[in-house]
DNA sequence: GGCGACCCCTAA
DNA sequence: TCAGTTAGGGGTCGCC
């Protein structure tokens, strides 16, 4: 544990698979078997040159973890290759068929051959991510030439090594080098960056030790001079490629484990590397810790139903963890932007100036000062990541995670969710001496099944206590309830054939069969188990912990494995997946549906005044694995002990581990539908925990700000205050400023995600069409696949779709386009009001919708489209608005007289308008930096920007007003 | 104007 | 080669 990086070359480790073998196939059939398959791979591997492709086949005794088996083993072929990749191409030779001798052409069900060969080697040595490994003294042989960069390097048999779980004085975290890092690129006049044209000027580094609060390298690498910065180690160079070669030196030096930033892998990490070869640095893209060994790039994309798909590139870098913050941020966190500056002002509450790229050129091509002034930018977006890191405890869940399932940490951030459950299974499986069948793509039209029963919503306003009882880990506690496994599960077939007792098997609702645990105690239930009781192993020692790091893994630990226990359910349901099990995942739906009937009707059945209660209880929603029970008393006490009462009495009727649990009353409680409700939530009799929403407008990303905090507003007003009249004049006060034009634009932003390339939509959608129209504007900053697209509804013709009026909010703000504020009263906050207005106000469309103020007209800037086009522009009175002639000047003949009085008003507006633009400038001023230089900031995500920008506007506006009364 | 297809996002 | 599940509300578009 000193902190040193170590290369281990483990040798004897072979990569290889099993099929199942043929009945009557023995010694002499195996070694003929084994010449054939040798002369099929030769002829297939003709590029790899190797004494031998199939080193050896081994006759072993291994069972199909598929169904339920009465015997316990069969033989097995165990076929050792020579190279990791020879496992794929010998899988499809079997897979296709081969002559065999005396049993014809025969194809083979392979096993466990598609582990990929690092996976293999850990699970075979016991190896989970992040763990502790020893190769004992004596065991090991220092390397004669150095291989790699390492500050250790040695050789050692694989068998030698010891992995130790990561339990007690194992728990604990190596200190991790961290290098946080960031560059800025010039990119020419118009355009965003790319690295066959346009130079890195600037490279920002931060090397902090983990577990430390504080960085103990600060750096940033110019191009051209650089003025001093307090703190920061600056190093100026006149030609690029020797900042490239400082940077790349810098890190060998630093020799990191992980390297961190935001959006490195698919920005930073590839354009230094493709920069590089541009240049000509052959000796540049050296970074990882094997000697002379090139950094590799690759186009990757990564799909799921869960993340949508996803465009990134893949670099390798030989033993140092890239982890993206980026990456990490979209797969652990719902927000409706990613951008830096997004995120850092949601979780750090500090925002970052957002630079537009064209302006960085400008900069560069300045003075030392203006690099200066780059270079202090550079450096926050190399320290904000690392900010985040440490913010939201990356390290320790990640870590936590990998030794939880047992896969490498960098499988977090670039695969899936179901490698984490396949690791754990094959873990298990191997205790077991069972193998795992690559079960070949089945046709996905098949893959349909029954989920869960959402019970029918009755919706209302509730004014009494509404109790929610909760299955507590629904879906693993009935895997484990009734033993559902791969290796309990009896084929329709061999219930009839092997007759087995009723009492010695569970029969689904959905009609499948699995046996008990006393014939054979499934895996999948034994790993939930573990997970389960190591979560409370963890959380109990969480509550013991005094020191902040034991708490912080701790802490990632239990939130690991409730994860992971989580998504064991979905693994068997995936059918495009590694090993899907349809029989499982609809048996454990089935299941939960029959308890969620189950409950409803004990709870109705029980609670009631026949017997004995003071009310009729009565379900008034539930949703897979809850029930909303209204007890009919009025006080909150009562509520919580009707409830604790029920779930005791309830879970009774259960088989162990499933458990119905009381956690929770709602008072009061606003049910509009099946998964939207909103209330607010009591854990204890004194006073309510909070508001909660569900579903809703408020928790929903693709609406826009002015949704979501009108309809939170009045949500605090009804449920908090019970003020339904201060509730309705919110809402009056708020379509009135909308339609009098005084709404931010950053309040008016709705963004989408752009799930799939262009073509591939099938109907025109507004952010789809305004990505395809950003595209036109310029392609390198255009949205991309995967990201959120920003957009707002501008006016247009009458009668225009929607997808023909949503525009970029910073083209609006830059090009002065007027918004269409009566798309936003129809389309977006009339409807999401009437659902929380209607159960509690009758009248409520003409009350919220139709009163004097939506009569205020706006006086928005013309259209420069349509007919407004033709029409000249006419001044107005500055006292009353109406349109006067040119002559007039400044008052109609009505306000005439009171110019001294107008005049004022005039001079007063300008100075306020001043102030204001004032203020906000100030603030971004303290945003950046520097009280003493301009304001570059653009930030979509900024709402201080939209109001600065707006502030100007109508300054400039108040301004021309004045103009207007000097002769 | 009604209705289905498609799309997005959320609950659990 | 890889990708956790289904249920459900609600918006928009385009056709009838």
């Amino acid at each position: 544990m000193m902190g040193h990086s170590v290369c281990c070359h483990v040798h004897g480790f072979e990569p290889y698979f099993y099929i199942s073998c043929p009945p009557g196939m023995g010694p002499d059939d195996i070694s003929h078997f084994h010449q054939i398959l040798e002369a099929r791979m030769k002829e297939v591997n003709r590029n790899s040159k190797v004494p031998q492709y199939v080193r050896r086949i081994e006759l072993v005794q291994k069972r199909s973890i598929m169904y339920y088996q009465q015997q316990t083993s069969h033989p097995f072929l165990k076929i050792v290759v020579a190279l990791p990749t020879m496992v794929t191409s010998c899988r499809g030779i079997l897979d296709r068929g081969i002559q065999v001798d005396g049993f014809g052409m025969k194809s083979f069900m392979t096993y466990e051959s598609n582990v990929l060969f690092a996976l293999r080697f850990m699970i075979d040595c016991n190896i989970v991510g992040g763990n502790w490994i020893e190769v004992p003294a004596g065991k090991y042989k220092k390397t004669a030439k150095n291989l790699s960069y390492c500050q250790l390097e040695f050789d050692c048999l694989y068998s030698e090594l010891i992995s130790h779980a990561p339990e007690g004085e194992f728990s604990k975290m190596a200190p991790f080098r961290v290098l946080s890092f960031d560059i800025e690129c010039a990119g020419r006049k118009g355009h965003f960056p790319e690295p066959n044209h346009d130079p890195v000027i600037q490279v920002a580094n931060l090397v902090t030790l983990q577990g430390e609060d504080q960085p103990f390298i600060r750096n940033v690498m110019t191009l051209k001079s650089c003025s001093p910065i307090v703190g920061v180690d600056v190093m100026a160079f006149e030609t690029e490629s020797e900042v490239l070669l400082a940077w790349r030196d810098f890190l060998r030096e630093v020799d990191p484990d992980i390297i961190i930033g935001y959006n490195i892998c698919k920005f930073d990490l590839p354009y230094l590397i493709e920069r590089a070869e541009t240049l000509g640095i052959a000796e540049f893209p050296i970074l990882g810790r094997i000697r002379n060994s090139r950094v590799r790039v690759k186009d990757t994309t990564f799909s799921s139903r869960q993340m949508g798909t996803r465009e990134s590139k893949e670099v390798t870098i030989e033993g140092r963890v890239q982890f993206d913050l980026l990456q990490a941020m979209q797969r652990d966190y719902k927000l409706s932007s990613y951008s830096l500056n997004s995120v850092s002002a949601h979780f750090l509450s500090e925002q970052k100036e957002d630079v537009h790229h064209s302006i960085i050129s400008d900069l560069q091509n300045g003075n030392a000062e203006t690099r200066r002034r780059l270079a202090v930018y550079c450096l926050k977006d190399a320290y904000l990541p690392q900010r985040l890191l440490d913010k939201l405890m990356f390290i320790y869940n990640y870590v936590e995670m990998a030794r939880v399932t047992g896969v490498p940490i960098s499988f977090l951030l670039s695969r899936g969710q179901s490698i984490k459950v396949l690791s754990q299974l094959l873990r298990k499986s191997k205790q077991k001496g069972l193998v795992i069948p690559n079960v070949k793509q089945a046709g996905s039209e098949q893959g349909t099944y029954e989920g869960a029963t959402v019970l029918e919503a009755k919706a209302g306003f509730y004014e009494k206590p509404i109790a929610t009882l909760d299955f507590a880990s629904l879906y693993p506690s009935i895997m484990m309830a009734y033993n559902l496994c791969y290796c309990t599960l009896v084929t329709p077939e061999d219930a009839r054939k092997l007759n087995l007792p009723p009492e010695c098997v569970n029969k689904t609702p959905s009609g499948e069969t699995f046996v008990k645990s006393n014939l054979q105690k499934g895996i999948l239930p034994e790993i939930l188990e573990e997970l389960i009781t190591a979560r409370k192993r963890a959380k109990a020692y969480l509550k013991e912990a005094k020191d902040p790091l034991v708490k912080a893994v701790l802490d990632g630990r239990q939130l690991a494995l409730k994860i992971s226990a989580n998504s064991v359910y979905g693994f068997t349901g995936a059918t495009i997946g590694q090993l899907p099990c349809l029989e499982i995942s609809s048996s454990v739906t089935s299941y939960g549906r029959e308890m969620i009937e189950h409950t409803k009707k004990l709870v109705e059945d029980k609670f009631k005044m026949l017997g004995g209660y003071e009310h009729n209880a009565e379900v008034i929603y539930g949703d897979t694995d809850s029930v909303m029970v209204q007890f009919g008393v009025d006080n909150i006490e009562a509520a919580m002990n009707l409830g604790r009462e029920a779930a005791e009495y309830i879970s009774g009727t259960f088989i162990k581990p499933i458990k119905l649990e009381f956690e929770k009353v709602y008072y009061p409680y606003l049910l509009i539908s099946k998964k939207r409700y909103a209330g607010l939530l009591w854990t204890k009799p004194e006073k309510f925990d909070k508001m909660d929403t569900k579903g809703i407008e408020t928790v929903r990303r693709d609406n826009c700000l002015l949704v979501k905090n009108l309809v939170t507003e009045c949500l605090h007003k009804i449920l908090i205050d019970r003020d339904i009249p201060g509730a309705v004049q919110y809402v009056k006060n708020t379509i009135s400023d909308l339609l009098m034009n005084r709404m931010d634009l950053s309040l008016l932003v709705i963004t989408k995600g752009l799930t799939k390339t262009g073509d591939d939509y099938e109907v025109k959608a507004a952010h789809v069409e305004l990505a395809e129209r950003m595209r036109k504007r310029d392609a390198a900053t255009a949205p991309n696949v995967g990201d959120r697209v920003p957009y707002v509804i501008i006016k247009a013709a009458k009668g225009a779709k929607a997808y023909e009026k949503s525009e970029d909010p910073i083209y609006v703000l830059e090009n002065n386009i007027p918004i269409d504020p009566q798309y936003y009263l129809e389309n977006q906050i009339s409807k999401p009001l009437l659902r929380i207005f209607e159960p509690i106000l009758k009248n409520a469309s003409s009350e919220l919708l139709h009163g004097s103020h939506t009569r205020s007209i706006s006086i928005s800037t013309p259209s420069n489209s349509g007919i407004m086009r033709f029409a000249k522009k006419q001044l107005s009175c500055i006292g009353c608005k109406a349109l006067i002639s040119d002559k007039d000047r400044t008052l109609c003949s009505h306000c005439k007289g009171r110019e001294a009085e107008f005049y004022c008003k005039t001079v007063v507006n300008v100075s306020e308008q001043e102030m204001l633009f004032g203020r906000l400038w100030t603030q971004c001023q303290e945003c950046q930096g520097s009280l003493h230089q301009d304001v570059l900031c653009t930030s979509r995500d900024c709402p201080i920007f939209y109001r600065r920008k707006k502030a100007q506007k109508d300054m400039a506006e108040a301004k021309l007003q004045l103009d207007r009364w000097s002769f």
